[in-house]
DNA sequence: TTGACTACCATAAAATCCCATGTTATCCCA
DNA sequence: TGGGATAACATGGGATTTTATGGTAGTCAA
């Protein structure tokens, strides 16, 4: 799981390190990192290999001339599979640097399955928007399953 | 995996590098290159001789004297077993460079099981056709979607 | 013999690897 | 509980390898 959050510094290479503890848990899994644009937010959306593979199995089962087939294609377009240096640190691509507006400075944010990248000031702008729909419409209901 | 966008040089021998990853792709798969008319779009798709195999066999489930199958057919006659030279180039037969209205620039697209070549101007379309849509309907909705 | 195609060589630019270092976090024992 | 020792982490820089691409020589067929 990727959880918490962390500032990383980008150097002149587009070279930044993958929290720890994001790396460990794709270590645990075996897994590959994979890099890609998000589609709903000004951001670098982090995840496996396998969650990745299984959005391409579902081009599949849709009807291939779909919008969301379609959608579905693009993303995978700009999708990276990333590899790390000896240090954890891994380089993210141009196209995905300027689809964040990254610069010098990486917001790092578990959401569980996944992780995103923001832009510091982007990040800002996001978390003052959360806090404020909370101030006006109060906590979101949740209902917690049972792990099976 | 096919993943990623990268622009590569078409020279005047209608030679291009094919991206290192979907090389290594096809090699870890020890899978030959076909090249063919893409059937929904003005562009290459790439793929693994096994993946054509199965568009193939797909054709002979139509209706053998259908205008479908016929097209079908028509299409699948322009494919093309691709070697690559040691430096990993291939060259694009001049009746796909025509049919993608290439000239000196490809874009690589990936998604996933196959890749498409693009000219630049086209696949500018493409890239703002899909933006257009994603702000107009939404991201896919299996996106949303739960591993489970 | 010419023209097209193929195989291979050369090179600049870019990506990658790996060593070094300061800083932060963790551990362990007094 | 404090504080020093140790390990883990983030980051800088340089060496090395890979990649993309231009070019040339050899081969085969018309």
């Amino acid at each position: 799981m990727f959880l918490s959050t962390s500032h990383n510094k980008i150097d002149l290479k587009c070279r930044v390190s993958i929290p720890a503890s994001f790396r460990m848990n794709l270590e645990r899994l075996k897994e590959p990192l994979i890099l890609f644009k998000s589609l709903q937010f000004p951001c670098i959306e982090g995840t496996t290999l396998t969650r990745m593979q299984r959005y391409i199995n579902a081009i599949d089962e849709l009807d291939a001339l779909s919008d969301d087939a379609f959608l579905l294609r693009m993303m995978m377009a700009d999708s990276f599979e990333i590899k790390f240096d000896i240090n954890g640190r891994v380089v993210i691509p141009d196209i995905l640097m300027s689809f964040a507006s990254l610069t010098n400075k990486a917001v790092f944010m578990g959401i569980g399955e996944s992780f995103y990248i923001w832009s510091p000031s982007e990040y800002e702008n996001q978390y003052n928007k959360s806090q404020k729909i909370l101030n006006e419409k109060g906590p979101p209901k949740l209902i917690l399953k049972k792990n099976e």
